[in-house]
DNA sequence: GATTTTTTAGTTTTT
DNA sequence: CTAAAAAATC
């Protein structure tokens, strides 16, 4: 195997397998150049690939790893490999213990929404104040007290506020709920391994046997129970290799905790420590300008990142009337740089600060009929029809699960009400069962009045019916499609959305759930089960979206947070909405958190190949007031030789008769 | 118990 | 302004 075109670094991190290494790698170094090659080295190595497990934050990064990856060994070992997010590696191992823990095989994910359902649920309950308890201060307690290991009893004991005791009590009865219907949180999919490794010695041996060579991308982005869950498994071992850089650490509001990274040499006794600090992708000018403003932090490593790919175009920056105004810009930049660059629009992003501003973008894109792809959105996923149908298919994976029963016992409308509900939930208390097993028994339905108990039986008979339907053919997507069907949900959203483009979208949406099925499939050797659809869209960010992205060779313009665009590269990039109060958001200048937001600038600066405009409104609407900006201080932090204030025209100059020349012989040999 | 009207709160960032 | 929650009405 050949390496020898990298750089000595890059290839000291490849090469030394053994041991554990911290890897510091610049933005645009290299990183998952290095980070793919020396998993092939090690394959090279005669290291088994279900040996080498490779974790990273996002499954952004995740699939990037496994497509650059691809490029580099055989399919049939590939599927060997463990690639994924901490989360859905959790949850793998999970799958396969957690009856040590208590919860059947069958287990779910609760996602926020549940989650929230659940404390409000647990909160109201304990007849707790919503005035003094808010449920999302609640939430936070319990997922803190989940990072920390901390079980109900130490949360209770840990301070002397009565508010820890309440929220012992929440935390308690909450996680109680989640167990008794096989649901588990985020958190769990990385606390309860922790748990399953700490009591079950032999499981732990037998994960570190198999776990033997360990890489972790984007270590600076980790938190406790990440970190925990690499020390345990990494072991006696010891070959685990870490990759960060402490510039890029964008989640400490997620519990990242980045002296995981400044602390990896103490933790690990000999570990080997390597820099790369060689940029491969951005022109000096756009380096320049992000080693400036990175400059103004104080809690950092010094780093010279560098590059020899010359000195390119200068920034832009471009000051927009309002954000209607922003988005024309934007357009006319993307369809500028398509002629000026010679780049596709595949080659460009647009990032932006908050989920919000998409919007936007994708009308005014969609107007100018520029294609483009949105990113790490989980709008699809968070839609109510998309939820609801989940919901039905929940409940015939693992009929435990009262939540989602209650979520669709109504929808459509049965005449089933809080009544019925109320007296379920009364009968569920007193005999410890489910929903599902007793609603149609007698001995439930004598609690009810004639008609309600007519109105369950029916819709018990119907759920029967469609359940049958559901093991008739062998293909998923088929029997997804018969099932919502049968039990009337498809037939359903008619009567649930009276308007009828409201309906129409609604029904494309279903449809489309049931395409991705399909997709799904299609994408995978093995055979999908009802549990892995389920699991993908737990995990997964929007998998509708990226199963479609496969099949289609022209993606478009790519519209992100910043956040998302950690790991990529783009030759050009517009980073919009550059405003104080919106980036830097006005929640981290009040909470002193301006220098993450000042390495979230810097991440988004660094993802630019050669030609990088930034863009600011002059007013923006909010909650229905337009108001007055003021330019985000990160403009003033950039250095006046490497950027340029521009407007529209000056960008924009007519073309000259040559290339004009060019373009009509261009479309008239196209057109021969 | 279902449906319509009124009130209120709400915008970081991801798994 | 919009979506969701609460209140009022059917």
């Amino acid at each position: 195997m050949n390496i020898s075109h990298l750089n000595p670094q890059q290839q000291y991190a490849i090469r030394t397998v053994d041991g554990p290494l911290l890897v510091l790698a610049g933005a645009g170094s290299g990183k998952t150049t290095v980070i793919t090659h020396r998993i092939a080295w090690m394959l090279h190595q005669n290291i088994k690939a279900e040996n080498i497990l490779a974790v990273t934050f996002t499954n952004k990064a995740a699939r990037e790893m496994k497509e650059r990856i691809a490029k580099l060994t055989s399919s049939k070992i590939r599927r060997k490999l463990n690639i994924g997010t901490f989360h859905a590696f959790g949850c793998k191992i999970l799958r396969f213990n957690i009856r040590h823990l208590g919860y059947s095989q069958k287990f779910g994910i609760a996602d926020e929404g549940d989650q929230i359902g659940l404390i409000k649920q647990v909160a109201q309950d304990m007849g707790l104040d919503k005035q003094d308890h808010e449920i999302s201060f609640l939430q936070s307690g319990i997922s803190n007290a989940k990072n920390n290991l901390q079980s109900p009893e130490e949360v209770r004991d840990s301070g002397d506020l009565s508010w820890f005791k309440t929220l012992a009590v929440v935390y308690d009865r909450y996680q109680n709920l989640l167990q008794s219907m096989d649901l588990v949180d985020f958190d769990d999919l990385l606390y309860l391994p922790i748990r399953l490794w700490r009591e079950n010695e032999e499981i732990l041996d037998r994960h570190q046997l198999q776990f033997r060579y360990i890489l972790v991308d984007e270590y600076q982005d980790t938190n406790r129970l990440q970190a925990e869950m690499i020390r345990l498994l990494a072991g006696k071992n010891l070959n685990i290799c870490v990759v960060g850089d402490d510039d890029q650490s964008i989640y400490g509001w997620r519990g990242a905790e980045i002296k995981n990274i400044l602390n990896f040499p103490d933790r690990f006794i000999g570990t080997q420590i390597t820099r790369l600090e060689q940029n491969y992708r951005s022109t000096n000018t756009i380096l320049k300008a992000a080693n400036a403003v990175i400059k103004y932090n104080k809690d950092r490593h010094n780093k010279t990142l560098w590059s020899d790919s010359g000195h390119g175009e200068t920034v832009k920056i471009i000051t927009a009337d309002n954000e209607t105004h922003e988005t024309k810009i934007v357009v006319d930049l993307l369809k500028n740089s398509r002629f000026e660059t010679k780049n596709s629009y595949e080659n460009m992003a647009v990032l932006f600060r908050s989920n919000f501003q998409s919007r936007l973008f994708e009308i005014a894109l969609r107007k100018a009929q520029i294609p483009y792809r949105l990113i790490g959105s989980r709008s699809f996923y968070e839609r109510r029809e998309i939820r609801d149908a989940l919901a039905y298919l929940k409940i015939i994976h693992r009929e435990k699960d009262d939540l989602s029963l209650l979520r669709i016992l109504n929808v459509p409308t049965r005449g089933i009400g809080d009544k019925t509900v109320d007296k379920m939930k009364l009968y569920r208390e007193q005999t410890g069962k489910h929903f599902l097993r007793f609603i149609d028994l007698t001995d439930f339905l004598s609690l009810l009045n004639d008609s309600a108990q007519e109105k369950i039986k029916k819709f018990m008979t119907c759920y029967r019916l469609a359940l049958d339907q559901f093991s008739q053919n062998q293909n998923l997507a088929e029997n997804i499609k018969g099932y919502l069907e049968k039990i009337g949900y498809i037939d359903g959203l008619k009567k649930i959305y009276k308007n009828n483009d409201d309906y129409e979208s609604r029904f494309e949406n279903v449809m489309e759930l049931i395409n991705s099925a399909v997709l799904l499939s299609q994408n995978s050797t093995e055979k999908i089960t009802l549990q892995d659809f389920l699991e993908s869209y737990s995990l997964a960010e929007d998998p509708a979206q990226t199963h479609k992205k496969d099949k289609t060779e022209n993606h478009g313009v790519s519209l992100m947070t910043v956040h998302t665009a950690k790991g990529t590269e783009f030759p050009v990039v517009i980073v919009v909405g550059l405003e104080q109060n919106l980036f830097p958001h006005e929640r981290s200048l009040a909470d002193q958190q301006i220098e993450e937001e000042r390495r979230l600038f810097y991440v988004a600066v660094t993802r630019a190949k050669t030609h990088l405009f930034l863009t600011r409104a002059k007013t923006r609407v909010k909650y229905n007031t337009k108001n007055h900006t003021y330019p985000s201080q990160f403009i003033s932090e950039l250095p006046d030789d490497a950027v340029e204030f521009s407007t529209l025209n000056e960008l924009f100059k007519p073309a000259e008769a040559d290339d004009v020349d060019a373009i009509l012989a261009q479309m008239r040999k196209r057109f021969a």
